[in-house]
Formats: structure tokens, C-alpha cells, sequence
DNA sequence: AAAGTTGTGTGATATAGATCACATTCGGAA
DNA sequence: TTCCGAATGTGATCTATATCACACAACTTT
């Protein structure tokens, strides 16, 4: 399936477009591939862009004082990926985005998408729904990380992600749940 | 100041809307009053409507096997609060909402939300907004759970939000940062 | 004013997970 | 095919925080 296709059955998932106004928002997109390791969000960067990803898989992270890196989220192909604050707030980043394998996505700009919601009700209507299932699903595991172990918080992630298991390696797994590779090594 | 004033100048930050417009928005809220300790959301119940508070203070909590509290987040005055989970999804209560002092709040149903939001652009905009904004927190607070220590998490917070350090008894913060109320005691 | 209840401080001990150290396996590049 | 770095497993400590236990202060309620 092209980018195009993968897009258009994403949105219409949520929102009801006419063949023309998603040619017209399309246009706003452009399609943008990386190789594994390479960096698209820096820390300390201005960002203008929120990404679609398409095919590979993409982490947004943070490194601490201490040199630990916490993973944010991990961004399969049909998820959204960016620094949210940054972008939203239009200040520097805080995490990084880069790639675990060769990856492809389309890219928006900050501007495009609000001018398009501000056109387009539905478009509006859509990016709401995104943002309330995102945030509803970091309130759950900031519960989770509250209220479980890591063993289970690890089996509920495979359950929720099976193809991470095989996709991911465990360190970045371990970066993810918030323990160190060894204990999650240990975990049975 | 009213609480129909409120709800209007909380709105007029992000949405532009006429007064016409806003007092047909307005009858689909009710107002409804609680006393200290009082229960609004029961885990196991259904969520049909989510609050704005006028006055007062609730928490959203989540209670585990441990009967470990912690508390996912304080209410004060022209925040908001629910179980988004259930409310959003239909699904049965996860977490609980009590109120922290007596409370005022305007209440609107789900099905009213959707309902405005899609006869008032500027009204789902105004709630993409309002989400945007609760999600990049959430983000953050994750973020500071796994990077920051108590010490700098429990500042962070006092320096966000000075009103809770004498409205909000210590065992309470302790539950919302994630601590023992003993560790709390002892940090300075 | 007495009596219960809720909130707070602090010592002693227990424990989950981090950290350090090293061995082993695996997959890609020369 | 060999070599090197990345990924993984596992033992031996270390440490931050939880847990238990108690004292006392600060409120409500009668």
C-alpha cells in the first residue's frame, strides 16, 4: 500500500473527507525516509514537524543527569511521533526522535496542520480524537507504572505490542518500562 | 465571580464564540455542589459526564492490590476532571474522583460534548486544545518520574502549584508523586 | 473540655531494583 | 571465514525507598 493510502485509512478511521479535501491536505505532507540510528528530533532544536510514520519504527527519548536514557514512545508504522511540548509550545526540544530501523514517514508542519484544522472541521475533529486517545493511553501507564511490577507492566506490554518483541531490543524494551536491561533479563 | 463567568473566560482563551453561542453551550451544563469527602466517580461505575471545577478541590485516584493510593491528578478551580477512559471509550470506571474540600462544578454529559463539538468548530477546537495541553502534561509528569528524584519532583511541584502545599495534606502529595508519606517527611 | 480521628515526624529494618563485573552469543562487515 | 561490536545472561554487591512501629500534634465532633 503506498504512504498515501496508508494515510487516507488512517484518518478516515475518525473523520469523514471528501476525495477532494484529502488531495487538498495531502499536499500539505511530504514524504521523508531515514536509515537506522539517524537522528530526526534533537534536544535543544527548534521543531516544526510532527511525523506519520509509514514503514520502520521510530523512539522519542530522554537522557538524563545521570546519562539514562528513558524512552518516551516507541512510533510503529500508522503512529504519530514528535515532541509535542516543543512543537505546541513552539520551543526547544526536550527529547530526541530517532530511528530503531530504516524508516519512512510524512511529515507536517506545525502551521499546515493548524491552518488545515482551522479549514477543515472533520480535520479538527480528527486530531481531537488523536490527542484523547493519546493522552488517555500515557494516563494508563503512568497508572500502570504506579500501580505495577515490572513483570507485569513487561507482560502487559508484549500483550498490548507482540511485534516489539521481536522488532525491539530488550535494552531499548528496558529503557521503555523504566528498569535497568539486567532486571528485566532477570524477570523469568 | 459567577460560575457561568468562569466557565465563559476559560472558554474565551482558546475558542472564539458569540455570546449567543456560548449561553446555548452553557444550558447543557448543570451545576452541581459536593461536600468534603464526597465520592463523583466510583471505580466499576459507569462515566456519563465530566466536571469543570468552580470552586474547590477534587483527585482522580487509582487504589491498587496493595491498597496503595495514588493519586493520577488534583482537580482545583477551572481545571477539569473524569475518568477520560471510561468516559471516552464507554467503558466502566478505573479510577476514582473524590472531592479534597467542599466543591462546586458545572457538569456536561459526553454525549452533549460531542454534540457541541460538532455544531461549534470553535468548541472542538477549544477541547482539542484543552486536550493537546493535558497530554503534553501527562508526558512531562512521566518524564519527570523517570528522570528526576523525589526531591526535585516534590519542588517541581510545590514551584508549579503553591496552592497545594497548604490546601493538600502531605499524605496526598506523597500519593500523587509516588512516595511513601514517611519518604516525603524526610526529604529536606 | 474530652475523646476520637486525621495528619505528621522519625527510628529501625526489609527489599526491590540498580550497579558493577564478567561471560557468552549473535549478526554484520571486512 | 574471521573479527568486532552489539545484545544478552547472571552472579555479587549496594542503595534508595518501603514498611513497620511508635509518639505526638492538630483538627473535629459531641
Amino acid at each position: 500500500m503506498e504512504s498515501k493510502e496508508v494515510l487516507k485509512a488512517h484518518l478516515a478511521k475518525l473523520a469523514v473527507l471528501t476525495d477532494e479535501q484529502f488531495e487538498y491536505l495531502f499536499s500539505h505532507f511530504t514524504k521523508q525516509t531515514f536509515k537506522k540510528g539517524q537522528v530526526i528530533i534533537t534536544e535543544g532544536d527548534m521543531v516544526n514537524c510532527e511525523y506519520f510514520v509509514i514503514r520502520g519504527c521510530l523512539k522519542s527519548f530522554s537522557i538524563n543527569d545521570d546519562l539514562k536514557m528513558f524512552i518516551l514512545q516507541f512510533a510503529m508504522p500508522t503512529w504519530w511521533a514528535s515532541d509535542y511540548n516543543a512543537l505546541y509550545n513552539q520551543t526547544k526540544a526536550t527529547i530526541n526522535v530517532d530511528c530503531i530501523s530504516d524508516t519512512e514517514v510524512l511529515c507536517i508542519t506545525n502551521a499546515d496542520r493548524e491552518k488545515l484544522c482551522n479549514e477543515l472541521h472533520q480535520l479538527e475533529h480528527f486530531f481531537r480524537w488523536r490527542t484523547n486517545r493519546g493522552y488517555v493511553a500515557t494516563q494508563k501507564r503512568l497508572l500502570s507504572f504506579m500501580n505495577n511490577n515490572i513483570k507485569h507492566r513487561y507482560e502487559e506490554l508484549l500483550k498490548s505490542y507482540p511485534e516489539l518483541y521481536n522488532t525491539v531490543p530488550k535494552n531499548l524494551i528496558a529503557a521503555y518500562l523504566g528498569v535497568s536491561r539486567e532486571t528485566l533479563s532477570r524477570l523469568s
